[in-house]
DNA sequence: AGATTGAGTGTTACATGCAACAGGTAAAAT
DNA sequence: ATTTTACCTGTTGCATGTAACACTCAATCT
């Protein structure tokens, strides 16, 4: 059995390296994305960047000035506690729903990011916030509700915009680790309200730290 | 003072002008939206129609076949049942936000709602739900969160596609209305907790009654 | 009959042309 | 000196051209 070859669309390859771009900070929070010179940059015509443009302003990642072009977004801390505010909630509704749906490879698969985890805190805040999203990702791939895993993700990806509003403190990223194993723990003996109480509490806390952390 | 006039650009005129079509049924789920086709009778050029498609795809209301062009959505039950999900809990958090926020102002507007609701109740479900979606809508707007309402209200319009699961007997909206006037209540004593509550009993309930309507 | 081929039709996906527009800058006018 | 005007540059928004592709259906083959 052969795979199908199905030659990925330009604007999907284009979409997928801008994300890239704006995620990793290469285009930084504020600048303008001219269709007409990342075609240049890009080597293809203005069509499928002017599509993947617009991709991403519905992702939330990028802002439409009418008649004005589309900047990446530049996030206030107002913003970034909406966000957290919003993730609070339906983070611990697909925990909620995953403890009952978790399978043993998904426990495996969590432990596997929570141990990779535990290794890496130390001073690596790149490598941790990686595992972090993974760890968010699969239990709300897990919930079963594809809606809530779709608008959750794009929250997540949001969030990352807001880079230097994070904080990288290591007591910080070892409190979350532990909350991480904390809501792991729920999951692994399918208690449905304990793991959706302690991802509540787990985002709420991280986002009353941020909010603590830039009033200094 | 002058406002400014600021034409609109072809492509929200599209959007809007789809939009309305899908959600009145004009364009019934499972359609194929041919943009050369819709172009031709909208009589303007492919391009708008094209990005236009493309936002309702990311609005939800249509789906993407790669390469075999887009569709309207076809939602079934269990769609249904996740998108009821969902707002359980958006709609019940943005309730107890709001429970706080509410303006006196804002308070008339609800209370004008559910009056005419009241009234409209007897027969005439289409106006009961044109009413049923501002009641939400007002309450959303007010949470003060601005995602919360966008990502709220892209998954209020989802859930009018599924036209024909829903529920017109007047026993069932009667129900609904007086779940809303609790609703209303709690908002009004400011008692978040209660307005939280309420919410998600309502839209938990209905998605029950949805779910059991359909299984006959 | 049932599978295969191939023509024909319509579409998507990308490329490109261009008018209208926004923003900047420098010369001209007050 | 400050405002006005004119010009210039680059972009957006819409229009259109076209190759590659997907689908249908009738003709052909096994």
């Amino acid at each position: 059995m052969l795979k199908p070859v199905a030659s990925a669309r330009v604007v999907d390859v284009v979409r997928e390296r801008l994300r890239g771009a704006i995620l990793s900070g290469e285009l930084a929070p504020g600048s303008r994305l001219s269709v007409p010179e990342l075609a240049r940059q890009l080597e293809v015509s203005r069509s499928p960047v002017r599509e993947a443009v617009l991709l991403l302003v519905g992702e939330g990642l990028a802002v439409e000035h009418s008649r004005r072009g589309v900047e990446v977004v530049n996030l206030t801390l107002t913003d970034l506690l909406e966000l957290y505010e919003l993730r609070a909630n339906l983070d611990s509704l697909a925990a909620r729903l995953a403890a009952a749906r978790m399978s043993s490879t998904d426990l495996a698969a969590l432990r596997g990011v929570l141990d990779a985890q535990g290794a890496a805190a130390i001073g690596d805040w790149r490598g941790f916030r990686e595992l972090d999203a993974r760890f968010h990702q699969i239990i709300v791939q897990t919930s079963g509700n594809g809606r809530l895993a779709r608008h959750a993700e794009l929250l997540a990806r949001e969030m990352r915009l807001a880079g230097p509003l994070h904080i990288n403190e290591s007591w910080h990223l070892k409190q979350s680790h532990e909350e991480h194993r904390e809501i792991e723990r729920a999951l692994r003996q399918r208690d449905a309200p304990a793991a959706e109480l302690a991802m509540h509490a787990h985002l709420t806390r991280v986002a009353h730290t941020v909010a603590a952390h830039q009033r200094r």
